[in-house]
DNA sequence: GCAAAAGTGTTTCCGCTACACCCATGA
DNA sequence: TCATGGGTGTAGCGGAAACACTTTTGC
């Protein structure tokens, strides 16, 4: 039984997804088998339960524990492991994960520019837009377009995209944000009036710096309001 | 590591849930020690996933199996069976299902009208209405509240409805229905246009019989034209 | 003829869409 | 002064909401 995490980032461009390299060397030769990449995940420990867990694994990778996470999907069955790199993996570890079938799917939110990722025992981890992914392991892939698919209802029903942002941002950056999560171009105005509706959505005292144009108004994001005044808003 | 699967049923007024009793009675007296309700459900078998896990409890209670089934979430955590007569109930069984503490949240549609139960252990099953629940074990009260929040979600877009009524129905029917699930009232006329555009409503050469008014026309659900006609169409 | 539910259209309002130009800044 | 993105308003359309009376049947 385990967890896996769908830790998704975005950098005012693109819509990134962490992941873990995993190169499987030749026990001999040392040369590598082959390589591919896999999400951040691992086993439930006893007395834990899989939210409890998610936050582990996040806090591990990340450092904080503040952060969005959201449960979207089960999955199981053994037809989750017979890919045959899956098994020459899996044999190569010698602890006996096989019978771990089960995992739980988490997708988690984070701005990346303001995150540091710590070291994974001691493998490559790195963000990859979710449009141009490498090589998965596992069902991998599969979780992760779930999880996307899940994101993207999700975003359209609740403010949950500004976890992504950094705690000051402009409104072409969540424009830009609702564009990559949303997988479609929108138009700017219309937007903008959409998110003027949104009182959480708090205009700071200050504009961007450093810009060759004009520079922008900064906002950020009142969680207090947004509790305050729930109601049904979509976008797009 | 097991599956629950929260059955909603329809009887053209209320939006029910079948439920399990579950007694416990005193070794020695032979008199109920407590009394209380569950929901349907099991472990997971060697090799099965949850799907087939889902699928298989609902075909031992009901002898169909093309039933809709819908996975919502996965619970865990020690918490879950902490109450006192959960417990006394857990060691009375004998068997230790302490260690199984997930379970795999399903629900699933159907037509309570036109279905029979079969016993379940010889306990007694029963349908409740969703706003009339008995007390129930373990943490069957809150799993069912989110099956309902993700059913009420769902049925804003995607016809799945549907499931819960008999091949035949009247729009007045399917007004109902979704005032049960949603827990509203709607506006029969605004409610019927909604209706007329959905193509995949069909009307039969046939009406109400021995009705003592107006007899209704009668229609029914065509998934295949839903699917050649899948659009973002929604109720509410 | 009465009770009971079926069935039907129109008007109003609001939100969504489409669309183009001026502004402030740094280089 | 130019390049770059920031920022704004309005008109038309279409879907959502509000709302009341006639119809058909069994009794």
């Amino acid at each position: 039984m385990s967890v896996d995490c769908v830790i998704f980032g975005f950098d005012t461009k693109n819509l990134n997804v962490l992941l873990v390299e995993r190169t499987l060397y030749n026990g001999n030769s040392h040369k590598p088998v082959f390589s591919d990449y896999t999400l951040t995940g691992n086993h439930i420990k006893q007395g834990e339960n899989p939210d409890e867990a998610a936050v582990r694994i996040l806090t591990d990778l990340i450092g904080k524990n503040d952060i969005y996470l959201e449960q979207f999907h089960t999955f199981g069955g053994v037809d989750r492991l017979t890919q045959a790199k899956d098994q020459q993996w899996i044999k190569s570890l010698g602890t006996d994960i096989a019978g771990q079938v089960f995992t739980v799917g988490y997708y988690s939110l984070i701005d990346c520019t303001s995150v540091h990722i710590n070291d994974h025992n001691s493998r490559t981890v790195r963000w990859f837009p979710v449009n141009q992914l490498p090589e998965l392991g596992y069902d991998h892939l599969s979780i992760l377009r779930k999880a996307l698919e899940q994101l993207q209802l999700k975003v359209r029903r609740e403010p949950i995209g500004f976890e992504l942002l950094s705690g000051k941002f402009t409104l072409t950056d969540v424009q830009r944000l609702y564009e990559a999560i949303l997988g479609t171009t929108l138009d700017t105005r219309n937007f903008r009036k959409k998110l003027a509706q949104m009182k959480y959505i708090v205009p700071l005292h200050e504009k961007q710096q450093e810009v060759r144009h004009k520079p922008a108004q900064l906002f950020t994001f009142s969680r207090e309001i947004y509790e305050k005044t729930k109601k049904k808003m979509s976008i797009s």
